[in-house]
DNA sequence: CTATATATGCTCAATTTGAGTATAATTGGA
DNA sequence: TCCAATTATACTCAAATTGAGCATATATAG
């Protein structure tokens, strides 16, 4: 009924040490892509016919094999299977399709292959950390880029909507900086050339590689990889606001402002400390243990736990940030 | 680096008419499966590895063909590859891998092939139906068939698990109901049996389909494609409250009773109208065209329109609905 | 003219947010 | 020893939002 594909699994590892995000990958190895000491991939693994039965357990069973990594949280994030994602397909080769996963690991026991190491995932998209406000690479080169990228289009009313998903995407003109698109953020610049793998689509191979990633933003990756770690970044980002899965990146114990720094890692924005605990604290989502954090530099802070049982009782059990409208029910 | 697969294309096409939720289905024909008159299909298409360059755009020509229908909004939803989706695979044969799309559609167009048609998603998910309350079925059946597989289970805690599960899902023992666990719900009902095409799994063709099929719930449909729409109906009653994806479905003037309407269709729960009229007129979704809607039974209402320059403004620009918690940004 | 039905405006208490201030318990030096 | 720095945690308070109504306006059917 239909041809044959290449089908593989990619997965979007991520957990947070300290105050970063980060994202495990490997050496770029594919044949056929511009690779370089520099570039990185997400690990991919096969998807096997005959044992793997479900594909998360196809992905859990690989990532064990080359990692080590055993992860509690895994779900699926987009299938990418766009033709001209590959150069191999792109010439006429089987096309490869994608099925890409976002896993979430409580730290960093890296074991087995040394091929792997954890990156900060702002190191690959350095515009999405906020925290400390607005980047200094948004205002001194992306904005600037951008804006001329957008005058360049051809008709009057392509150059609005260019502007315009600028100003969207990035928080201009009054609109509000949203953390959930990672993606819009990262098709723009990527439209606009701003990001290396850019170039390979239009001609893959003209232009010497390593000078002109210097220009680029960002560490490059592999394929389409940068575009499924930013998918990941903004599905987490969004998911961290209704369901508790920032859990899965903590510790077993942990103090409110650890819990803290861990969300605003992933969000990228700082948030105010009293009213965190506050939300927190009436969500039901943690109790405290009796016991105290050993801590240096100040006074010590109760060490809490996840309440597992709150999944009965609140229907949308987030972390919270700034969020969603509501409607009353009749 | 990995093995062949066949990999097509699922449409969810969801409309709304009148105040119900509709989704577009084709006669079931597959080969292998259990078909007979009463049992439907999503649409099915190839993923061309020629022609089509993205997949959306695959799932955009081959509806467009076969149904006529030209759809604004589509998005991916998920991409089913478990070994025992389809008999076949389960059998030796030749993997299938099937991405499934969701798309949104203004009205009932449909042209072309008449094996298409419009079916009430309630039709398929009965259970799903909250608007008078808790649906009778729930009631009659769920609950009690769902607490007597519960009990069945072999340990202590694998039925505190179970039972835990269905209070989560069905809004039992003080949980509240969530209308976007659809998924959830669907596949309890799946694992207990309760609907028709569980028992494919476990000894296909041995129970005569039609005899038991009266007693399950719901309308069958073929393979995963109930699980698929399940995925679908809960992914859209996320959506609404982020997105303003309601106005994908409505006419481009509505009154704000026809908008309600269509958010509580999809939501499956009634709302309170003056709290819905504030929510949308804060949001600054839509705006007044001057003109009243000609009515009959009751004060004519006003023409609104989606304001389509929103977008820019607002970051989560939905209908509204009991959503998520927030916490406030430093 | 009345009953009925829908649209739309307005109120009001309860709750939730946003943004602080105040105070407590530590450590590391002056 | 006592002070500065640092972090935790309690509490306040105005502004905004929500949940639940009541009241009034404008139609139609008889």
């Amino acid at each position: 009924m239909e041809t044959s594909f290449s089908v593989g699994l990619n997965a979007v590892i991520v957990a947070v040490t300290g105050e970063s995000p980060r994202v495990l990958t490997v050496q770029a190895a594919q044949p056929g892509s511009v690779a370089d000491s520099e570039t990185v991939a997400l690990p991919f693994g096969p998807l096997d016919p005959i044992s793997g039965r479900t594909m998360e357990r196809g992905v859990r069973g690989w990532v064990r094999e080359q990692t080590g990594l055993e992860f509690g949280y895994v779900e699926q994030l987009y299938t990418f299977g766009d033709r001209d994602r590959d150069p191999v397909g792109r010439d006429g080769g089987p096309r490869v399709l994608s099925v890409a996963y976002l896993a979430l690991v409580r730290e960093e026991v890296l074991a087995g292959n040394c091929r792997a190491q954890w990156l900060d995932c702002y190191d690959l998209l350095q515009w999405e950390d906020w925290r400390s406000g607005r980047p200094k690479v948004v205002d001194e080169r992306i904005i600037p880029e951008l804006t001329a990228w957008a005058r360049l289009a051809s008709t009057r009313s392509k150059r609005a909507t260019r502007k315009e998903r600028v100003a969207i995407a990035f928080g201009l003109d009054g609109a509000e900086w949203d953390g959930e698109k990672v993606l819009e953020r990262y098709e723009l610049l990527y439209e606009a050339g701003l990001v290396c793998e850019a170039m390979r689509e239009v001609d893959p191979g003209t232009q010497p590689p390593r000078e002109r990633a210097r220009h680029e933003l960002g560490r490059c990756m592999v394929l389409d990889h940068r575009r499924m770690l930013a998918t990941a970044l903004g599905r987490l980002r969004g998911k961290i606001k209704y369901r508790p899965v920032v859990f899965e990146l903590l510790a077993p114990t942990f103090t409110l402002l650890q819990l803290q720094r861990v969300v605003e890692a992933l969000a990228g924005v700082r948030l105010h400390k009293q009213n965190f605990r506050r939300l927190v604290d009436k969500g039901g989502l943690v109790e405290g243990t009796g016991s105290l954090d050993e801590y240096t530099g100040g006074r010590p802070a109760e060490l809490f736990r996840f309440r597992r049982d709150v999944l009965r009782e609140r229907s949308a059990p987030g972390v919270g940030l700034p969020g969603g409208t509501q409607v009353s029910r009749v």
